[in-house]
DNA sequence: GCAAAAATGATAGTATAACTATCAAAAAAA
DNA sequence: TTTTTTTGATAGTTATACTATCATTTTTGC
């Protein structure tokens, strides 16, 4: 049996439901494709258009421009990525244990234990995780943040947020930072990976081409303790 | 007497150094303006060229671009507040009171105290240091990070992260992971206060018209935490 | 103060991105 | 099999991001 975990998406990120229709979904696919490979300004519909044989004009009717795709696809990355988290922290009660998952899920860890349905296969989450580390800021760093903010366009990022907030409460309740606290690890843990790859020199952790997993552990301990020791000082 | 500090900038950044002009120093002014106005995207070499009576052209032979515009704003930033912070923990034996400093000129607190002398006193560092809290990712986050990256266009930011970093060691000289923690640091005040002004569900912070200081304090105090529950906590 | 050099102004022009419009053809739905 | 919807194909508009050229002004060296 197969599951396929569908992720229903907010109806004011588009202007047509690409999931409704192949071309639709050949918009996202590739949409990711070319923007993991080309960085988002180097990204236009005509190039994703000849990508798909398709028209510029056609994209135009599913998404207003390209800075809604990217919308759209960071705020697809929030949900898939929440469902994640319900998914393995389900059966888990120790907070901790589910603050730990969290951790491994924002750097893309242990996506492959059993059980976990893989949501849409055909997309290419480790491309839509390497454009959410380089371009997610640019979603919200523009000057009509407020009015797409009102359009509940980052809802599935702060929902997710709100969901580790809410756990970091569980772990701790009188801790009186929950949100930044989850907001600024998930910001860093997407800076990091991003310095560590680009400006090592910001980080502490090299990327060789040999000892990468090596310290992609060693980024994940540092969020370790940076949540944690936060999590576990007392005094305000 | 009058102090004037200088901040002598890469030549990588400039075509032509703008301090040495009059022309220059308008863009260099004006540019900062209409940045903290408009933002990033909406400004353009014309409408700067326009607002400082000159032409587009004029522009071009200072800078390469607006990228390089950015960059070089940004540039002279971390440059700056490397210059206060040298100058703010100058007679400071104690560590931990460096690092106080740091997380209060991080949210431009403090600036006013006596004998500090404010460079340039005509650059406006309010505006400038709103860019920085919404632009300044964009500046690293491109297609050309590499590149960039070799022409040193990230030095000060690297610098600035740096001797944080020595700092931080100089309090735990144990502690590993001495520029990571800088470095997410530097971004989480900026990204805080982005959030705190314009999507406050991800933060602890409001933001009303009258308690502003207060919500400014209370991120100052989230920064704290952070920092030095990190620091003081000794398990790896 | 004058000649040479450098910087700027003024104007024009190119290439491309970011759309919008239109209508015919194809596909899907009724 | 009509009717409706979607897409293709083509064209056109506006704005940005530049580059080029040459005259004029300003600065610099002497």
């Amino acid at each position: 049996m197969e599951y396929k975990v569908l992720v229903r998406m907010n109806e004011k990120l588009f202007l047509r439901d690409p999931e409704n229709s192949e071309l639709g979904r050949r918009i996202i696919q590739q949409g990711i494709q070319l923007m993991a490979e080309v960085g988002f300004e180097d990204t236009t519909f005509r190039k994703l258009a000849d990508r798909i044989n398709s028209k510029e004009a056609s994209i135009y009717r599913y998404f207003e421009n390209k800075h809604r795709l990217l919308v759209y696809l960071v705020a697809w990355y929030w949900q898939w990525l929440e469902y994640q988290v319900v998914f393995q922290t389900n059966n888990l009660i120790d907070p901790r244990e589910k603050l730990e998952r969290i951790l491994k899920l924002l750097l893309l860890k242990d996506l492959t234990r059993p059980n976990v349905p893989t949501p849409t296969d055909d997309t290419n989450i480790l491309a839509l995780h390497s454009i959410v580390i380089r371009e997610a800021s640019k979603a919200y760093l523009t000057h009509h943040v407020t009015e797409h903010n009102k359009q509940q366009l980052f809802k599935p990022h702060k929902d997710f947020c709100g969901r580790v907030a809410d756990i970091i409460l569980e772990y701790r309740p009188d801790y009186p930072y929950a949100r930044s606290l989850a907001s600024s690890l998930l910001e860093t843990a997407h800076h990091q990976a991003f310095f560590m790859q680009y400006l090592p020199s910001l980080t502490d952790f090299g990327t060789g081409p040999d000892n990468q997993s090596n310290e992609e552990d060693r980024l994940l301990n540092f969020l370790r303790h940076l949540l944690f020791s936060s999590l576990e000082t007392t005094n305000f």
